[in-house]
DNA sequence: GCCAACGTTGGC
DNA sequence: GCCAACGTTGGC
């Protein structure tokens, strides 16, 4: 099972949302890079939660439920979306500074490409940032 | 709230 | 097909 990275405004859809919804529709991606990694998603994948502007951190972790379909709030039929569920919040959240500092996760798109709303995580990222939430 | 970085659009 | 103008994202 792969990894990823999805990246939400708190104010927006932050986590207690998502965890108030159940399972939700991760909609309004308009940028083809993140719509091709959605693609690529398979049932059982596992995401960071992040919050982006306000939050700065990976606060929790999501399973996808169901591989990209149409999204509904676009005009046109090019864009999709993936559904996700909330799995569990991480005991201690991974600040953006923490990642930053660690050696291990230099190489992460968070700390490359900032603007990229979707992105693949490496296994050995996945492992990193687990173990400095608290889980394993 | 500002603005750098990035992505997209559209005139040529 | 280039690139200037514009819009958006997201860290600061």
């Amino acid at each position: 099972m792969a990894h990823w990275l999805f990246k939400s405004e708190p104010e927006v859809f932050g986590w207690d949302h998502l965890v108030a919804k159940g399972v939700s529709e991760w909609d309004g991606v308009r940028n083809y890079q993140a719509r091709n990694f959605m693609r690529d998603m398979a049932v059982g994948d596992t995401g960071f939660f992040y919050h982006s502007r306000t939050g700065l951190e990976i606060v929790g972790i999501m399973t996808v439920m169901a591989t990209a379909h149409p999204d509904s709030t676009a005009d046109d039929d090019k864009w999709v979306c993936v559904d996700v569920k909330a799995d569990r919040p991480l005991p201690r959240p991974v600040t953006l500074d923490a990642i930053k500092a660690e050696p291990a996760l230099s190489d992460m798109v968070l700390v490359r490409n900032s603007r990229l709303s979707v992105q693949p995580v490496t296994p050995a990222e996945w492992a990193q940032v687990l173990r400095m939430g608290g889980l394993t």
